[in-house]
DNA sequence: TATATCACTATATAAAGTCAAGTGCACTAT
DNA sequence: ATAGTGCACTTGACTTTATATAGTGATATA
């Protein structure tokens, strides 16, 4: 019963890429990928996104969009303090993401189907 | 972990593919890509999976694990209760997640090079 | 004999996310 | 003129989720 591990003393030799890494640890951010594909459909501003990406609440879709913000991925643009107008817009960096978004709604189609809570969602994807 | 509904009753925004909402709720979940990919090296057990996906405290990587095989990414195969001997391994579902992990790394190569670490992105901090 | 390992689990605490309400200005409808 | 709405957030109370730490009992190793 010790014929499980595929090695046994020294560790693994095959690491995971720091990049592929520090990539996981940022799109698992909870609503990232959410907010960066309502963003796909164009610039929009904060109440415009929060009703694009159902679910977000306002405190933490902030939050996430300045980590987005950050990282390079989104670019927010002030038109106007007061009255307040902003618009959040994906960097090339964000839009460089709908590969992953691609990939992930392909999996999700084949594999996720039929898979625990049944969504009643009708609507067409593009 | 909590039940996200991608619809709510009465009024539905339907412009992403409820497939790719799913996909990304169930991703977005905290270490569950880590774990995936760390699975990807082939079976191994608890503790080792434990140290392979470096961050992950036991607890959660537990309630992941369960979370993974319910909805058929993963398999749990127990060789012993007692003592406890136990291997986790990939299904063909889990083994489907790898184009996104390519993804991810291809673009985190690309755009998440120079940049800061996320201050969010808490975990493996070594 | 003593220690380490296995796969967890229990408990307590820290961190993160959620909810509701509120800000001050401009626009629309009354 | 007045009331109401929308904008982009912010605040503070509350709830959910994650973490750290310790412990289980058998067995294999030193």
């Amino acid at each position: 019963m010790k014929d499980i591990e595929p090695t046994k003393d020294g560790h693994l030799n095959c690491d995971i890429s720091p990049a592929l890494i520090r990539g996981m640890l940022l799109l698992q951010e909870k609503w990232a990928l959410l907010i960066v594909c309502g963003l796909m459909k164009g610039a929009m501003g904060f109440n415009e996104l929060n009703r694009q990406a159902e679910g977000v609440n306002t405190t933490t879709l902030c939050q996430r969009l300045t980590l987005l913000e950050q990282v390079g991925v989104v670019v927010k643009t002030i038109h106007s303090t007061m009255p307040p107008r902003t618009s959040y817009e994906l960097t090339e960096s964000g839009r460089a993401l709908q590969p992953i978004l691609e990939a992930i709604e392909d999996w999700s189609e084949k594999y996720l189907a039929g898979i625990g809570r049944p969504s009643a969602c009708t609507g067409s994807a593009e």
